[in-house]
DNA sequence: CTTGCTCCTGTAGCCACTACAGGAACTAAA
DNA sequence: TTTAGTTCCTGTAGTGGCTACAGGAGCAAG
């Protein structure tokens, strides 16, 4: 059994996030000390790394509490977990083209600026009248 | 002079978000009429206009409001916005290659997943001890 | 005058943490 | 055994950038 500190360090979940995810049941109550501190199994810092990568992968709580859930009853759990990460991949994708979009509008505002103009051509155009709108749907970065 | 609505309508503004701006001192307090509504004047929706194209190419709000002083004050504003604007690029540069090298990671990892599969690949290998630990440095999405 | 719309203030919630404060419990050296 | 240092505990508040109420007031048209 190993304190949160150790758990902390071979899960690679800082420790203020692992009594995070414990307040809000993504990861089950560990056993304790007689001196009342958390108490951690090797399996119970599995699933903390588990759920560490699965946030390095970008997934959601919500989507890393479905797969844990799978994870305990192991009946055709491939198939779900291959279309959330299908999903999820769509996301990423999405996200891609958006920041890639984004540079070149960027890039294409700034091309203009230098360092001796006085009247910045960037500033001025993004304060202009509704000209070409263009608005992205609802992309929030 | 326009009432918050018409507001939101020309500068493409939320309601709820312009007054969230006025509270943290993004963009001035307007006038207000005899019965204690907002009132804007065109140059006031400009800039929130500015705002939401600014939020749109993904500037956080602290370097928004440099560009909105430096808007006020137009002396060498030029060669600040170009930094400002590099710097952001570099870190939009920085979200695309981090999320391409995601997509590539969960696009290995789910590869093997497949509807009839019962213990999921991917789910194990995320599950799995620390071999090839890799862990992006302070990717946050 | 009434209906329905817009607006007002103030507060709480979202996501996934992170950062304290103030105290208790362990560990190791003197 | 005392002491110093470290780790841990709970509880609360802050981050960014909004969004969503509740409960009320103002205003325009029929």
């Amino acid at each position: 059994m190993f304190t949160i500190g150790k758990a902390s360090e071979q899960s690679g979940v800082n420790i203020e996030t692992i009594r995070y995810y414990e307040r809000e049941g993504v990861v089950p109550k560990p056993g304790r000390s007689a001196g009342g501190r958390r108490l951690y199994s090797p399996d119970e810092i599995a699933k903390l790394r588990f759920v560490r990568r699965c946030r390095d992968l970008g997934f959601p709580i919500s989507i890393i509490q479905t797969f844990l859930s799978l994870t305990e009853q192991d009946d055709r759990s491939c198939g779900e977990v291959k279309t959330l990460a299908e999903n999820h991949l769509d996301e990423i994708n999405a996200k891609i083209e958006n920041l890639t979009r984004l540079r070149e509008a960027l890039l294409s505002l700034s091309s203009n600026c230098d360092e001796g103009t006085a009247a910045c051509p960037m500033l001025d155009s993004l304060m202009k009248d509704g000209l070409g709108e263009n608005r992205p749907e609802q992309a929030r970065h």
